[in-house]
RNA sequence: GCCGCGUUGGUCAAGGGGUUAAGACGCCUCCCUUUCACGGAGGAAUCACGGGUUCGAAUCCCGUACGUGGUACCA
């Protein structure tokens, strides 16, 4: 038996959104669980759509993802090319094969004919007429036109397209790994395009011979091709074998709060719905979506806390673990356990996970992009390891990347405003004096450490005879600003003794005017 | 309209004839901390509806409702 071949195949016309990196991985993990393959190759057919630096773009979102093709337009293998642009001969071949078979045919209907028809046969009952077995004798095909005809039309170069002949009353069965048996009535499939004017397949054409020609194994996609696949099923029987089509899995779709998630206007629902920010929007949509769209990796997540929150959105393996690196989904990854219902996306949720995985992982893991969120408001690190011990001190009060910012900016920046409200109620000369003595207590000490820090301070407290507990809310606002942070002693120790004396004299100052 | 697929708390979900119907997120209360968070202890909240089958149904069957996908020379 072969290797296990599983392909993502995106189309280059938008974001690589929530639902296909699921796809993604969820092919990925089954591909690495079984040893096999994992290709991507680029459905770029339809050239009206198709985005320059899309396909970069998705590689990027892999790459971040933590999920390399082992063949791809971009690494090479076996089968290249992976772009269906650059297979285009292929296609037509096999579109003739099936011609000369009997099993589809060319249709010369242009665009005028065919909103004619649909215009002629809609009826309340029927508002969207098909080009089906019902009505392809109406128009003009080469099983409606005589054979003269026909050659007629295509001696003179006439655009046409080649269609594939649904066969009528037959039902067309297959097993999905996820749906089990799924059935349609042929007759109720329309003659679907195979072949465009233009010589690009469709997807159902390109699919099928690319997975025969690539030798896929299992063609894992979004539930909403399951509808068309009994016209795969039925061009692999035409045109390679029953034996030889891959596995289906139709993943269930992933939901917004309300309805579908759309690609378009991510800002919505007040959160990403791309990987990784889409620097184009696709050409020939509203100009509206023209504009930067926001992605998970922007919004400060981490790519494991995505791939995380991601494969446990239609999986689990029932247990009640939650928190999955890579390896641990390859190992424990397993399609007869994926749900055949669509999921609402949850974002509180997915902000859990990424809280996790930040307490999780070291800081290193993270540590450039925090200080590149740092740099951009200004503050310029040039002690790391410095910077990764207050990160550490932080790390488990932070949901995104950027919230390192607001826990520890104070740890680089003198404050300038104060938390009056909470210090004015226990403002008096007592603890002016308090903090006076302080001051020169610190300046003598030679051990600058949290316990010597902490000790001071507290036996300062005793001799003035004042509660430590509101000492500390007052030292903590002098510090930092406001009521917030990790321990105070720990701020102290970190700012370091200078820094420390310094922000209680200005605070001193700030306070006597309360 | 037609065809396909689905339906366990607000959300993600376990459970596939007999369970007090797990767990997580979110929400609420309390403890810890004279900051915030983390952590800990509790709480409210669920089997879409109607019929069957069965001693017994969240689980099996049939309807209905609702949701969702398709119905393009888009993927």
């Amino acid at each position: 038996m072969s290797k296990v071949r599983v392909r993502f195949a995106p189309s280059p016309t938008g974001g690589l959104h929530l639902g296909g990196v699921r796809t993604v991985l969820y092919n990925y993990l089954f591909a690495k669980k079984n040893g096999g393959d994992f290709i991507v190759r680029i459905e770029d057919t339809d050239q009206t759509r198709f985005v320059a630096g899309a396909e970069q773009y998705i590689f990027d979102c892999l790459k971040w993802c933590g999920m390399k093709p082992d063949e791809s337009p971009l690494t090479g293998g076996p089968f290249a090319s992976y772009r269906q642009s650059e297979r285009k001969e292929s296609y037509r071949t096999y579109a003739e094969q099936l011609i000369k078979d009997g099993f589809a045919y060319y249709a010369f209907d242009t665009a005028e004919e065919l909103e004619k028809m649909r215009n002629d046969f809609k009826t309340a009952k029927n508002p969207s007429p098909q080009y089906d077995g019902k009505i392809r004798m109406q128009m003009k095909n080469s099983l409606s036109l005589s054979a003269d005809e026909v050659k007629k039309l295509l001696d003179e170069n006439t655009r046409h397209v080649v269609r594939i002949k649904m066969p009528a009353g037959e039902t067309i069965s297959f097993t999905d790994m996820i749906h089990h048996e799924v059935s349609f009535d042929s007759s109720l499939v329309d003659d679907k395009v195979l072949l465009k004017a233009d010589g690009m397949p469709t997807y159902h054409l390109a699919v099928v011979v690319d997975d025969y020609l690539m030798q896929i194994t299992h063609a894992f996609r979004g539930e909403e091709w399951l509808s068309s696949t009994p016209v795969h099923v039925l061009l692999w029987k035409y045109l390679f074998g029953l034996d030889k089509m891959p596995q289906w899995a139709h993943l269930p779709l992933i939901l917004g709060p309300s309805g579908k998630l759309s690609k378009r206007d991510g800002a919505k629902y007040g959160f990403p719905v791309f990987a990784m920010n889409w620097p184009q929007a696709p050409a020939g949509t509203d100009p509206k979506t023209n504009e930067l769209t926001e992605g998970f990796k922007e919004r400060g997540f981490l790519p494991e806390a995505f791939i995380n929150l991601l494969a446990v959105l239609g999986w689990n393996d029932g247990t009640e673990q939650e928190l999955y690196s890579m390896d641990e989904l390859i190992s424990s990854f397993s399609m007869d356990r994926v749900h055949i219902a669509g999921a609402k996306f949850d974002f509180e949720k997915a902000k859990w996970f990424n809280q996790e995985w930040i307490k999780k992982l070291p800081v290193a893991d993270y540590l450039d992009r925090v200080k590149a969120i740092f740099e951009a408001k200004g503050i310029v690190i040039t002690d790391e390891a410095h910077f990764a011990k207050i990160l550490e001190l932080v790390k488990e009060r932070c949901t995104l990347l950027p919230d390192f910012f607001d826990q520890a900016f104070f740890f680089y920046q003198t404050p300038v405003t104060y938390d009056e409200a909470s210090v004015k109620p226990k403002w008096d000369e007592a603890r002016q004096d308090f903090f006076t003595a302080l001051i020169s207590r610190y300046n003598v000490l030679s051990d600058w450490s949290i316990n010597s820090i902490e000790t001071e301070f507290k036996n300062l407290a005793t001799e003035k005879n004042i509660k430590v507990g509101e000492l500390q809310m007052i030292f903590r606002v002098m510090l930092v600003g406001s009521k917030m942070g990790p321990g105070v002693f720990v701020i102290a120790e970190t700012i370091g003794k200078e820094e420390t004396t310094n922000r209680i004299e200005k605070a001193l100052i700030n306070f006597s005017q309360l």
